[in-house]
DNA sequence: TGCGAAGATGTAATCGATTACATTCATTGT
DNA sequence: ACAATGAATGTAATCGATTACATCTTCGCA
């Protein structure tokens, strides 16, 4: 139960007979030891169980080989596959993660980014909880490097992982108009958001290619949450009740529409959704019909080596924004 | 862009006209500083802009105001709800939370602890990967407290917190049975682990009442995961197609057996489940029935507030298991 | 008036590492 | 054979805070 006053490099320095530079050099590969220094040195390392101090470390260094993920919620699936993809990425680097809650407000978001620049960490990855970034300087001002993940703010000198949110919608949209659909109602976000925006975009564009436009289909805007697909399904199906193909911008709205049809049977065979991100794990949807999916993970790794090149300096280029290609998937409906 | 090296307390020494040792006084609301000095080193740190270096108050004082959740996923709901619980108290209470990924392995828990040693932290909250508990010695070494949550380990020295799984399970068999029910089969993980085991408990406590036995009863066992629904499923309609209740041990395997469900409509209208575990956020299931729903952020309140009393030493008692209460859900079937 | 106690502040050691600079010693070239 | 070069190691300052101890006021009371 005694806590074990842990070896100090001190200690180390005494049980070798040497200097406690010369421990430090060893640690740290310094090429100037000579191997059997080293030898001696490592051995009493072993001996004495020693770990670096890393807090002692980083006083000295200013380093801390530790960086902060921002994220405007945990129980999200797609936050975590993303907070996933960035953590393995930088443990193998030898960096520690740590995700903090800005439960989406930006005020929260601000305090947070406070709390990362009291800890000193080394760069941080923020999924915006909204579309306003002035409180990113925060951040820059101390030249801590950091990326934004899906989406991005106008205006902001960083670099931002997303999904190319335009290709997807216009890739499953079209798919739809190619089975034959003409009439695609849509429940779209907020259009300030860049997500949502860039997805109505492709959906605008994928009907223009059948000489159709967004003024003939019906097209509800919501806020992203579960209530709002619900709500929009209950509007477009209250206006036309003939409706057959609906694009939902993402997963939550998708998740209300398709309780919507599940409490309105009467709709049940018709409908067809074409949705952007995939519902969670395992869940059989009846009326799924062509999803987007996004490369969760691999925003995450991306999002991650990003960072790492900004800490390293190997990258100094302007910022970029990375748009990476998600998947069109065809799924079977549950009921066929 | 250049980063503006921060004020130290040296500067706010200097800009005050005082020693570093008062301004720290001042920081740290010792009474031992005249209202006037206080005034001025106050006003000297606002002008400054002037914020504590948590590393050099570390190094110095040895606490590091920081606590470590291992979790074996970050894409689960169940522990995402519970970090949630937790990491809302400890802030309130100025602490730092931080989430590692153990990956379902022991071998990675072992690396993460350690790790939490190595930063340091005042202590740890542990969602087990597994039930051997060897390593947790690692912790105990070093003086740090933890407590474990969702299950807890044989022999093992420390607090736990879990839901009251032998009444969750208890009760809600026993709803069943009041109902009518006399053939309940269930579905359950693999009785090495304690909540498994606690919930194959409250089941067989349940049918005594009604002068049943689990020996009469189709039992599958699984591993939790959502194959192993599907699959017990299909054990258990296949050797008896008129089942009619199933008792399923958690989400995942509920998920599994919903799954199964909807890919054979044959067996569609009889079966009703009553499930460990709420299914995720707005996903209208066809066969739930009765759902044993677990307190997720009252588990991680407790466990953080459990924590921070071993941390200040305000319970210094044995070992102890917060056994918390369930709700019981007698879900409207969403094709009632 | 003088002396002790309490109050306010300063001085300097300390936490555990890193690293600039100094020192020692051996090797090499002329 | 000796200065110059460089490799190996040591000494001590440093990072930014906290805190034991010392010092200096000030106040109260005999």
């Amino acid at each position: 139960m005694g806590r074990v006053k842990s070896a100090t490099i001190k200690d180390v320095a005494q049980e070798a007979g040497v200097s406690t530079a010369t421990v430090s050099r060893v640690l740290n590969h310094d090429v100037k030891v000579s191997a059997a220094t080293r030898q001696v040195v490592e051995s009493a390392v072993v001996r004495l169980g020693y770990r670096v101090n890393p807090i002692a470390r980083s006083l000295r260094s200013s380093d801390t080989h530790t960086i902060g993920i921002i994220s405007p919620e945990f129980r999200n699936d797609f936050f975590m596959a993303v907070a996933e993809g960035i953590e393995g990425v930088l443990r193998d680097e030898g960096y520690t993660t740590f995700i903090l809650n800005s439960r989406e407000s930006i005020d929260e978001e601000r305090s947070r980014m406070e709390l990362l620049v009291q800890k000193q960490v080394d760069g941080a990855i923020i999924i915006p909880a909204g579309n306003r970034g002035d409180h990113y300087q925060i951040l820059s001002r101390e030249g801590i490097p950091y990326v934004l993940v899906d989406r991005y703010i106008e205006g902001m000198e960083a670099d931002a992982v997303i999904t190319d949110n335009i290709r997807g919608a216009f890739l499953a949209v079209q798919r739809a108009l190619d089975d034959g659909a003409r009439r695609i109602a849509m429940i779209s976000g907020d259009l300030n958001i860049s997500s949502a925006r860039e997805r109505f975009i492709g959906y605008e564009r994928a009907l223009k290619i059948y000489q159709l436009s967004t003024a003939d289909q019906a097209v509800y805007y919501g806020d992203l949450h579960i209530e709002s697909g619900y709500r929009g399904m209950e509007v477009i199906l209250k206006a036309d009740p003939e409706t057959t193909h609906v694009f939902v911008a993402n997963m939550f709205m998708h998740l209300g529409a398709q309780q919507f049809m599940a409490e309105h049977p009467q709709y049940a065979s018709s409908i067809r959704f074409i949705a952007f991100d995939q519902l969670p794990l395992g869940v059989p949807w009846i009326h799924e019909y062509i999803t987007v999916r996004q490369p969760l993970e691999l925003i995450g790794t991306t999002a991650a080596q990003c960072l790492l090149e900004r800490i390293r300096g190997t990258n100094t280029g302007e910022p970029r924004i990375y748009r990476l290609k998600p998947d069109i998937i065809a799924a079977k409906s549950s009921i066929d």
